[in-house]
DNA sequence: TAATATACCTAGCAATACAAAGTATATGAG
DNA sequence: CTCATATACTTTGTATTGCTAGGTATATTA
């Protein structure tokens, strides 16, 4: 039952925190999955199958562009992602929102 | 598009508002939509249709019960909800999930 | 009498986290 | 050398839910 919630409160939010790590440098897929998973601590434990389509949308809203790594030698190629300056003002706007809300929910629950 | 954002966001946490709400005492629809309001300081604003398949979803769930008031005199009716014992062992829990998923997401914004 | 506020109900839509399946390469163990 | 595992990306389909928009009905106020 908790997993429903969970499942639910972790919705809008992804794209917040997706931009917010590219925000530093580009990365790819699976770095974003890793980087996720150590710095919420094991809370975010997303599969590829949920972080791909998060960045495909991204990439057709222009907040993201990718390029394929050209790394020469073997190597299983990359697809790197990173923010445009609309992705950073976009950012700024959902963080700004994040805010709205989690501060309404904690006047809500602080009681 | 902030809307998008502010929609999804919200989603998952109305369950834990309304039993928050209900904890205290037995409440209608209107007036849930109105403390909402209220102590949220306008962040949530529920039109009824929201509300009302939330508490009916809780309602299936056995977290409320509800009951038409029996006030005499001409009176539009009221349904009031009343939190169980079940709802209120699930609260803690979906309060539980709820500080593990915003403490998450606050590692991660938080650099 | 008309408009507004209260109070409840319902159908349908849009968005998205997730599961599950697939393709392909690199690497390490036996 | 072979097989399992990890890496890396892609795609399809499902379930959930906040919201819009419509509906009914009563009470109050101008």
């Amino acid at each position: 039952m908790n997993d429903k919630y969970e499942r639910q409160m972790k919705k809008g939010v992804l794209d917040m925190l997706v931009l917010k790590l590219l925000k530093s440098e580009a990365k790819y897929g699976y770095q974003i999955i890793q980087e996720l998973k150590e710095k919420s601590e094991e809370t975010f434990l997303l599969k590829d199958g949920t972080l791909y389509p998060v960045l495909y949308r991204l990439e057709d809203d222009k907040l993201v562009a990718s390029k394929w790594s050209e790394t020469e030698g073997k190597q299983v190629p990359r697809k790197y992602y990173e923010i445009t300056e609309a992705g950073q003002k976009a950012l700024e706007e959902i963080e700004a929102v994040w805010k709205r809300i989690s501060d309404g929910i904690s006047k809500i629950m602080e009681e």
